[in-house]
DNA sequence: CGCCCGCATTGATCCGTATCAATTACAAAT
DNA sequence: ATTTGTAATTGATACGGATCAATGCGGGCG
C-alpha cells in the first residue's frame, strides 16, 4: 500500500523538494483534533497513536500509524482526531497548499491515495465490527494477528509481534479497560496461546487464534 | 456531499451513459462480502443498509446508505461488506470497469470520489468513538441526531426523524441488543425527549440530547 | 544499594447490558 | 371477525467487563 511504489523517479524528486523531514519524541504531540491542518505526514519511523477525545476524558483510539503511513489525508480543513509519538518518530511533513497542489497535477498520485483512503476505510469497518460484536478475548487476539501482520509486512520479525504501546492505549483501542485487557493477555498466556515478552508477545498457536478471530 | 454536483454537463452526459437504473424490493440483496464487485451504486431512492456476519451470526451493521450515497467505492476486488435493500430501492448502476476508465479520464472526478471516501473515513472514525467508548442512551441519541441531519441535508422534514429501519438493524448498527434499543427508546420518551411515532421519532428536546451526545 | 514512581497484574465487587421469557401491537391472510 | 405471523415492548435474571483496591515489578536516580 505504499504510496510511493507507484511514482516514477522524477515524481519522487517532486515529492522530496516538497518534504521536509521531521522527529517528534515520545508522547510529543503531532497534531490535536480541531486544530487546522497544514500538513500531511508520511511516517518513516516510529509508532503514532491516533485517537478523538470526549469532553468527560474518555478516549477511543481509532488506528497506530506505523512506518509508511500516511497522516491527514482524511480532512478538509481541520484535523478529525489527534496523534501523538509512542516512541520516537521520524516522519515527511508535506505543506498542505503543496500537496493538494501536487496531487491535482498529478492524478495517478491521486488515484494512488484514493486507494489507500479505501483500505483505511475497509480497516475502519472491520474495526467496527470488533467494537461492536467481539468479546474482549477475541478483540485482542484480532488486535495481535493484525500487529503480526503489519510488521510482517513491513519486513520485521514475525515470531516475536512487537508492541511499542501501553496497555492503556490498547485498552482505549479496543474499547476495553486497561484491567480487561491486562487479565485476557495473562488468560492467552496461561492457555499457551502466547508467551508475554518485554515490548511484545510470542504468537504460540497462531492456527488456535486465527479460529479465534473468525469465528 | 453529492459526486454530480461538481460536474460539468458534458460529464453528467457521459455518466448517464454509463448508467443503468435498478431497483430493488424490500429485503432484496444488492450484493454480499465477498463477491467480486462488478458494479459501482448511486443510491437514488430507499435506504439500504449495509453490514459485515461474523461466521455464528452475528451481525454489525457498518452503515445505511441513503438517497445520493455512494456503494462500492471501498474495494478493489471483493464487496467488503453486504448491502440490501430496506424499503424498496432505486439506484443508478455503473459497471465497475466504465467506472474505472472514466475516473481515470476526469481527475477531478476521481478529486471528488477522493473526498467522498474521505468523509466516510470520519464517519466511521466517529462511530468506532460510539461503539468503543459511548453507552447505550448515548449511542441511540447520536444516532437520531446524526439521522436527523442526513433527512435534513436531502431536503425532508426535520420536525420528525424518519427511521425506515427495524430495531434490530439499530441494534446491530450500535452495537446493542434490540431489547436495550427499544428500552433506551422508552426512557427518552418517557423523559420527554423524544415521541415515538409510526416509522420514526419526533425530537422534543434538541438541546438536551445534543448535550448528551458531546458529554 | 535502596527508594521511588509509573505501569502492569491480580483480586473483590458492582453495574450496564445481554439473555431468557412473556406479553402486546398490528397487519396480512383466511 | 378470527387467525396467524412478525416486530416491539416489558419484566426477571445472568454475566462479562467495569470499577475499586491492593500488590508486584522494573528502571532511573539519589
Amino acid at each position: 500500500m505504499s504510496i510511493c511504489a507507484c511514482l516514477a523517479y522524477d515524481e519522487l524528486a517532486l515529492l522530496d523538494a516538497l518534504a521536509h523531514p521531521v522527529t517528534f519524541g515520545a508522547k510529543e504531540t503531532l497534531f490535536v483534533q480541531g486544530q487546522p491542518a497544514e500538513a500531511v505526514y508520511n511516517i518513516t519511523g516510529g509508532t503514532v497513536r491516533l485517537y478523538k477525545l470526549l469532553p468527560d476524558g474518555r478516549r477511543q483510539i481509532v488506528g497506530f500509524a506505523l512506518p509508511g503511513d500516511f497522516l491527514g489525508l482524511a480532512m478538509r480543513d481541520a484535523f478529525g482526531f489527534s496523534a501523538d509519538a509512542i516512541e520516537t518518530v521520524t516522519a515527511c511533513a508535506f505543506p498542505r497548499s503543496a500537496y493538494s497542489a501536487l496531487v491535482d497535477a498529478k492524478p495517478h498520485l491521486l488515484r494512488r491515495l484514493h486507494d489507500y483512503a479505501t483500505h483505511e476505510l475497509t480497516l475502519a469497518h472491520e474495526q467496527m465490527l470488533l467494537l461492536g460484536r467481539r468479546n474482549a478475548e477475541e478483540r485482542l487476539v484480532c488486535f495481535l494477528l493484525t500487529m503480526r501482520e503489519r510488521w510482517t509486512r513491513l519486513g520485521r520479525s514475525s515470531a516475536t509481534v512487537e508492541l511499542p504501546m501501553s496497555r492503556q492505549d490498547i485498552a482505549d483501542f479496543l474499547g476495553l479497560t486497561i484491567e480487561t485487557v491486562s487479565r485476557t493477555f495473562s488468560k492467552l498466556a496461561k492457555s499457551r496461546k502466547i508467551l508475554i515478552v518485554p515490548d511484545g508477545v510470542r504468537l504460540l498457536d497462531i492456527e488456535g487464534m486465527t479460529n479465534l478471530a473468525a469465528a
